[in-house]
DNA sequence: CCTATATATGCTCAGACAGAGCATAACAAC
DNA sequence: GTTGTTATGCTCTGTCTGAGCATATATAGG
């Protein structure tokens, strides 16, 4: 890294070293690698994610080390540790994200001393149901307590428009200019104000947005306590949902919107269902993940298309009203057709009424 | 990463071992980060990347080491490693996937003695123009020197009719019963037979069947020479392209599928435009990039309808007919809408005539 | 100037599909 | 039976997409 063009003509070429943009490739401080993992479950109606208790109060994601002596690759090192540790069987798993130490954006800095030379290698993990785990220490809880403003199946959260909102406001005009017009448009695009519409994958955008505002507990107050912003606002902290430690509630939202998009283009739906299931189970799963309330007649009517489900045959007399089909997963049909997501309209602005259920 | 449930009354807690999920986090082998960069530009009508040599006869896509004492971040890093090393300037920048040495499924071992303990990120990287590198090792090259039969752009590439579709089967004839119909299935989603259709994402997919089948230099000769397959035929393997060291055809592969499905919901064409464009310098950028020819009026009628657009007033007289409008990217829209894609159709049976020009 | 050729651009038309809602069916509780 | 609840079938309409026709404006060559 230290060489410059110019004494690239003077330079001795080793095997190795045959050019200048590959030479420092065997150099460079060892790290530790960690893996970090999303382990997502449907509970009823609830999203569900895994959560370890880290030193006396704080929520974590769990983790575990990754010994390349052991094992061959991430996905089988996390694979391993997760079935030793519980009794979850994964289906899905996918890499999300590698966070080197420091680079993780500033999120959480200040919650821990930073360990140096630690990379965390970040995994989404499907499981068939939560799963009680067999750790006094780990809990499943849903994930909507980590973002309230999140959920909007029963319709848009008033913490939204009482509390957030003016708070994101009153954050934009803090700055004339530039900057406050830059905050001011990432704010829009982000939440979906002036028409632009909810889009639930932005989720990210979102806690980013709210902890550089100082809206979250992991906003450091140095942060957002500079010359021109106002002191953060410590009641609004206490409202918006559940702190973790590190960057883990980032680690957590970079999950969750890989899953709410993942859903429109590939079938990971079926990945937390049980065996078999109504229509309807599987729209409140659906539903459960984006975050808000589908029309009913024309979910199914796209989910029957996709010939991914099969009819079993019997009912399910648990509706309350008329007894409703009951479906499987066409697992030919489902290995052929990896392609196939479920047809997820746009929040619109007519929220079905909330199952009473 | 020993202890069993069963020994769990026993342990002592302290504070960072709290909890068995993530008791083991501080333990592990150090390992050595190297960073990855599929450097992406357009040259023309050809979409280009970076390579650099490897040894006396590989090529290999250029890294550098991740120092953490002197990066925060991976993507800065890599920002400043490339800033050194060429005088690119890199638009648009995305960390594509982290590979466990020993974790690279098994793709390319057999081209180099296996570095233990190296984990690598890889990064897709736009830039503006493929200019000059001041580096007689580093070169641009057409990645379709690497993947010929992605190429549709001039028709269905000839090579896949008649050499790899071929071997393909008989390379799932190879195997009787559910191993030969899960190769058999899997060939026919990656390379859209039975009217499946063509998608180009799945380059990655294709890659990895060839891999598999024997059909591609990396292959090692005893992965795909058990007892029932075929010897791999060494005729084939020459004109299945450019191979590259390591497993890095591979990752390549992965930051084309990545580019080709953004383009579908990110305006990141734009960051490979120079600044201003006609509407068929466009049209023509995204033909390189997925491969295969659009529908003119169509693709014009989509972009323009984005807004993302502004004409220039002025007009090229490059174009050997009428002259076209010139347009220059709205940079505010785009920051706004930056969701946006472009409507790419599937690949169907009418490909455009090839420009003459 | 006239013609052939090439590219740019405007416009139409039909089919597919999504969003919304009406209507009916089949259960439980009373 | 009546009411309440959920499941399920179906329609209607506006939007978008795929495909192609038609026209405009340049160049090259007679």
């Amino acid at each position: 890294m230290t060489t410059t063009p110019r004494q690239h003509q003077a330079s001795q070429r080793r095997r190795d070293q045959s050019s200048r943009l590959e030479k420092a490739g065997r150099s460079g401080t060892p790290v530790q690698i960690t893996l970090n993992a999303v382990l997502a479950a449907l509970e009823g109606n609830e999203p569900k994610v895994l959560c370890v208790t880290r030193g006396a109060d704080h929520l974590a994601l769990p983790y575990g080390p990754f010994d390349p002596r052991e094992h061959r690759t991430f996905e089988r090192g996390l694979r391993d540790w997760v079935a030793r540790q519980t009794r979850l069987s994964l289906g899905y798993v996918e890499q999300l994200y590698t966070f080197g130490d420091r680079g993780r954006e500033g999120l959480g800095r200040s919650l821990e001393t930073p360990i140096e030379h630690l990379v965390s290698v970040g995994y989404l993990a499907l499981a068939g149901d939560a799963a009680p785990v067999d750790d006094a220490d780990a809990r499943w809880r849903s994930w909507y307590r980590f973002f309230p403003w999140e959920d909007w199946r029963a319709g848009k959260p008033a913490l939204l428009s009482d509390a957030i909102l003016p708070a994101l406001d009153r954050w934009t005009d803090n700055r004339a200019g530039t900057v406050g017009d830059h905050r001011r448009s990432r704010v829009e695009t982000a939440f979906g104000l002036n028409d632009l519409g909810w889009e639930e994958e932005r989720i990210l955008e979102r806690f980013e947005l709210m902890y550089e505002a100082g809206l979250v507990g992991e906003t450091p107050l140095h942060e957002s306590a500079d010359q021109k912003d106002q002191p953060p606002d410590v009641n609004l902290k206490a409202r918006t949902g559940l702190t973790m430690a590190s960057d883990h509630r980032r680690i957590l939202a970079t999950a969750i919107a890989r899953l709410r998009g993942k859903l429109k283009y590939r079938p990971v739906i079926f990945e937390m269902m049980g065996p078999t299931f109504t229509l309807f189970d599987l729209q409140r799963a659906v539903e459960a993940i984006v975050g808000f309330a589908l029309h009913k007649q024309n979910f199914r009517r796209s989910v029957e298309s996709t010939g991914l489900l099969m009819r079993t045959g019997s009912m399910s007399d648990q509706t309350g009203g008329r007894p409703a089909a009951l479906f499987s997963v066409n697992r030919e049909a489902l290995r052929d057709r990896a392609d196939m997501g479920l047809v997820i309209p746009r929040l619109g602005q007519k929220l079905r009424a909330p199952a009473k259920s």
